[in-house]
DNA sequence: TCCTTGACTAAGAATGATTCTTATGTTATA
DNA sequence: TATAACATAAGAATCATTCTTAGTCAAGGA
């Protein structure tokens, strides 16, 4: 079982301003887009914090890594368990928040225990059906 | 499985290695692998080919691009709707071959529409439970 | 207070996967 | 045969991420 450990971040004003930023963001953000939007409130911010407070936040269950894009990690601030569905035409992410009790097998387990379950729902957003729907597609 | 006839994808002997390589792989061998094990045979084999082939695989739907490696791509030639187990100790990815239908209250929907999911599932593998038992974790 | 320790920041270098460029080769077909 | 379209391959370029190193800061003990 996950056992919550007691490893008291420090809270620094650049990690302040990254948890203010994410805080809330249903966007799914890249590091990129942590770092472009904190370095305007702090020009000093460096990749490698961003990069080392994520590290941080991870390590304390503040920020779940996505694994969705294929060309950058995205972060999600939101913990509970969720899942997403991703438009085929304009890439973006959305969350669905239901909770999913999804059965396999014991022939398909073979002995695995599994904890938790994450499901990507493919597919085309209403924006993108429409914008097909008018081009006749 | 992979069948190369019905597409109009030209047959040369590189195609065919990293084709023969695929077939029947379970592994999720990543571009590196495919790269590693073709250059035996191939020694000419260079990795733009693997990229390029993969890319032509993937277009005319004989290749999978997996996302659950956060650091590397992976590829799986097995087409047919399916979901992985990942293990969270040794991160092995194991295939499950059941059909799943998933609901998603309309609600959530949004007027997205779902044309296929894939699920992860997260846990720990047999072998690396056995393993933790006798750590006396 | 001063010192020590450990955590944090930041700049830039290093790494490594992927893509791009370019030159060359090969196949299909008009 | 000529030409266009497609393939290969080497290396350069790109870009996200990690590493290194040096400097800063806070807390606690002597």
């Amino acid at each position: 079982m996950i056992s919550i450990r007691k490893t008291e971040m420090r809270l620094t004003p650049q990690r302040m301003a990254i948890l203010e930023y994410l805080h809330g963001n249903i966007e799914h953000p890249s590091a990129e887009d942590i770092y472009k939007n904190v370095k305007g409130r702090y020009p000093s911010m460096s990749f490698a914090t961003v990069y080392n407070t994520i590290e941080a936040l991870k390590k304390n269950g503040l920020v779940r890594e996505l694994t969705i894009d294929p060309v950058k990690r995205r972060y999600d601030p939101n913990m509970e368990l969720h899942h997403h569905m991703i438009c085929m035409d304009c890439n973006k992410v959305r969350d669905v928040h239901i909770k999913l009790d999804i059965n396999v097998p014991v022939e398909q387990l073979g002995g695995f225990y599994i904890s938790d379950n994450h499901v990507e729902f493919y597919g085309t957003c209403s924006e993108c059906r429409e914008k097909n729907i008018k081009k006749g597609e």
